[in-house]
DNA sequence: CTGAAAGCGCTTACAG
DNA sequence: CTGAAAGCGCTTACAG
């Protein structure tokens, strides 16, 4: 059972393991021959180096840990796709740790991760600092956030900002009429959960439109805070025209409330969403939305963090969103006046 | 910048490693008073074992490898989640593999999770048997099979039956007067591929339906294959009254392609899918779709694993799958006829 | 109950 | 170019 090891690639090779360990790692003082012999015994064996050992004497693992908020949000999963992509393309595994937005779940990812001895850490945190997330930043792995990230923590952050793209959307739905906007905000101890409410309200504030505590309604990014905070608007006195949710997964839970009252998209009541998804495209109505690019996030992440861990700067990085309009908050009659350059993204044929 | 290790932790404590490692593995044979010392220096210089360290003297990593197929596909993910969940009530991790559909990239992570000393390996195979996949089988790891698997390999499979579901599926769009029924396979190469082509040619046949060639499109489990083989169906000199694709990605595939073409589901063409996700509930018009017990399979699987990991025997297990009616396949004119016990899932209120 | 020592499978100065 | 040896940070028989 006991599987081969590097001893019985040297014994089959007739060379000592450092040659054998040599031959194998590029090591350029190895003979040609020599470097022959253990190749075809590693071969015949089918010798496998093993990685926990090299990872403790060596003390790196080649291994990046990234702990998301909640793989079931596309959002994320397309952004964990990308960093394993890149990753891999720089030689880097990675080991995902689903926080499902609970603090205390990420803060066991992370100490797994830590434990596991892993090279740096990409986190994108679902609050304002876990104990364990900021021992993390202070014991000195190296570490970048993605997505969201933690105000005074000296780490660097690549996100996007949606500031402009927010504003494009307000333009659309004033345009469209509408004057009552509400909004479904994420956590207030994450930085999108806040950084998306006042990016909404310094647009409406552009047009003189209020946003009152009462349009604000306090989410956790899924699916079924989406649907509890919208029963809420409806039942307000006088319920928005629009709801604006800040993540994906609570526009589906505002999708599930308006469908269970039988009213209607955008007739009734209009929606947009943050975070765009394939399946807006097919929802009843298409569901306007502000697109991350999301794989560009990821790619640019895993780049800061290696640069960290092989000891360069590593930089923080901002790229924008951007507003892709269709039809859930209304046509407009007049000709289509986008509000600056928005095109629809994958636009069918 | 050396992180601190047993060895400060007993300097600290006054007593040996082997009494630190003793009190920190519950260990019986350690008098009070020295647990309490080590508990003290533990905490006081924030200790923390290295699990690189442990693993190679243990030869156990208390890690369990996920090879998925896709992680883009909503019904991995959520597998994904069920598999980490239950591992991590059993004291394991998890480290994921995604395969994106490519048996090279499916190799390359088996390669690199037996590399790491996994305690055990959970795969989704990709294709009929990849070496690299082979071999761990062969080696001896402790493996279990979910969702697809393959022939004549010797290990547990934990996966669901979906054949009186596309039963029911049948008869349902037989009453609402569909004759010309196609499907979008996946991958010969997958079980998953084949059963779902069979079950519907079996059921077909039930009703003295044929499945001629032309209706039987070659996709591979993602999108952009539903896409190609919905045209090629809409370019048939006689198009089928229905398309059933064998997973949500290619079903979005199909959607696409109708809506570019301008046509309407279902009054022009009929769509049911295998797998449900939520956001078929949105669709336009909602999807009917075969459901999976998804979380219960992932949570069997992690079991059936942990029990062969554990020297016990570890069985193979099968769960239904069942009928979500939606109005993607038309609406019955009489009272609506459910074939057989299928309730709506996550109705509305 | 406790400690000294061996050893897990590698890599890498150090000599030669 | 090559090998003997030390050592990465733990755990665990073996003595006491």
């Amino acid at each position: 059972m006991a599987s081969i090891g590097i001893k019985d690639v040297a014994a089959a090779a007739g060379v000592s393991v450092a040659t054998v360990s040599r031959a194998l790692n590029g090591h350029p003082s190895v003979s040609a021959a020599a470097r022959e012999r253990v190749l075809a015994a590693v071969e015949t064996l089918g010798y496998r180096p093993n990685a926990v050992a090299r990872s403790l004497r060596t003390d790196q693992t080649r291994t990046l840990g990234l702990v998301i908020s909640d793989v079931m949000n596309p959002y994320f999963t397309e952004l964990a796709r990308s960093v394993e992509e890149e990753a891999r393309a720089l030689g880097y595994s990675v080991i995902i740790g689903n926080a499902d937005e609970r603090p205390d779940l990420q803060d066991h990812h992370v100490t797994t991760l830590l434990d596991r001895r892993i090279d740096g850490l990409l986190v994108s945190p679902t609050d304002g600092g876990s104990p364990g997330m900021l021992a993390a930043a202070r014991a000195g792995t190296p570490m970048v956030f993605v997505d969201r990230w933690i105000p005074g923590v000296d780490v660097p952050v690549v996100r996007s900002d949606g500031r402009t793209a927010v504003r494009d959307l307000v333009a659309h739905l004033h345009g469209l009429g509408h004057r009552r906007l509400a909004i479904i905000a994420g956590p207030a101890a994450t930085t999108t959960g806040r950084e998306r409410v006042d990016a909404f309200r310094e647009a409406l504030g552009a047009y003189g439109l209020p946003l009152p505590d009462a349009y604000i309604g306090q989410g956790d990014f899924q699916a079924e805070s989406g649907r509890r905070v919208t029963e809420g608007f409806l039942d307000l006195p006088e319920p928005p025209d629009v709801i604006f949710a800040a993540d994906n997964l609570m526009a589906l839970g505002a999708l599930d409330a308006v469908r269970a009252r039988g009213l209607r998209v955008p007739e009734d009541i209009a929606l947009a969403a943050f975070d765009d998804i394939r399946w807006f495209v097919h929802t009843d109505p298409p569901v306007t939305a502000i697109a991350q690019p999301t794989g560009d996030l990821g790619r640019a992440a895993v780049r800061a963090l290696v640069d960290r861990i092989e000891g360069r700067p590593g930089e923080s990085v901002t790229l924008p969103a951007r507003l892709v309009v269709r039809r859930s908050c209304g046509e407009a009659t007049t000709p289509r006046q986008s509000p600056s350059p928005s095109p629809v993204r994958r636009s069918t044929p």
